[in-house]
DNA sequence: ATGGTGGTTAGACCA
């Protein structure tokens, strides 16, 4: 039976409760995963989102930045959290479930957006932002860590492929799309054989964006995106592939969040 | 080359 799962960055899970709400009703997935929830787990709206069909979750959040969250209609279990970089910062929660009758572990990941200056000398940002992919892509590529299959979702905040961004060569020089940082989330992906789920279903060569900058006079006319938003899963999971939408028209709902959901199923 | 918008929370900090 297909198990729907969802990604979204919600920048402000309190701010934006009914944003959440509306994309439930509409999508109806099974597990939704958040990142930048921006709120104390005490403060975090637990009894509205059991209310929306979520009664399993987990939470992770501290005050103000970051924060990630796991709700689910199916149980979970194992749920655990990870810090990195030395810092209690809030961007690492798994749980285990169950896909088709098979126990996965399901990881929801907020990587640092990286700062201005894509220098890791000049910018203590972006240097956190390699030593962060440095260290994940160290665990993950541990053996015991991929005794079961694995389900790798989140806000990478990097967009590797050219049609990843509406212009390459225009970004190359921009945090989340330099070939340093596409090398080294290449090297994540590459440490426990993940197979992008998005791009399994749409083309490399047609653009697909997940997030749109609030700066933009016109977001949806000037159409300058970027996928910064993914959804992965390891080898084992490919064949239960079930089809990928990105749901851009969540961009243009009354005060958006400039993250669009990005959903999976899997199953039949 | 610059500044543009938004969230948290009360002056910056972060995206």
């Amino acid at each position: 039976m297909p198990l729907t799962i969802a990604t979204w960055n919600i920048n402000s899970v309190r701010l934006r409760i009914d944003t959440v709400a509306r994309f439930v009703a509409e999508a109806q997935p099974d597990v939704l995963c958040l990142q930048e929830t921006k709120t104390i787990d005490e403060t975090f709206p637990a009894e509205a989102i059991e209310a929306m069909g979520y009664p399993y979750r987990m939470i992770h959040g501290m005050k103000g930045y970051n924060g990630v969250a796991i709700l689910s209609r199916v149980p979970i279990s194992d749920i655990t959290t990870n810090s990195w970089c030395d810092r209690q910062d809030c961007r690492h929660g798994t749980v285990r479930l169950a896909v088709g009758g098979t126990a996965v572990e399901l990881h929801n990941l907020y990587i640092p957006a990286g700062g201005d200056i894509p220098d890791p000398v000049a910018n203590e940002k972006f240097a956190h932002k390699l030593r962060f992919l440095d260290e994940i892509t160290a665990w993950f590529a541990e053996a015991k860590r991929r005794e079961r299959p694995m389900i790798l979702v989140g806000d990478l905040n990097i967009a590797p492929l050219e049609h990843d961004v509406w212009s390459h060569k225009q970004l190359l020089g921009v945090v989340s799309h330099t070939p340093v940082e596409v090398d080294r989330l290449a090297q994540l992906q590459a440490s426990a054989g993940f197979v992008d789920a998005v791009r399994h279903f749409v083309p490399a060569d047609q653009k697909l964006y997940s997030w749109w900058s609030y700066r933009a006079k016109d977001w949806n006319a000037v159409d300058r995106g970027r996928r910064l938003d993914h959804i992965w899963v390891t080898p084992e999971l490919v064949g239960d592939l079930g089809g990928a939408t990105i749901h851009r028209p969540v961009r243009g709902w009354e005060r958006a969040s400039d993250h669009v959901p990005v959903v999976v199923r899997l199953g039949a």
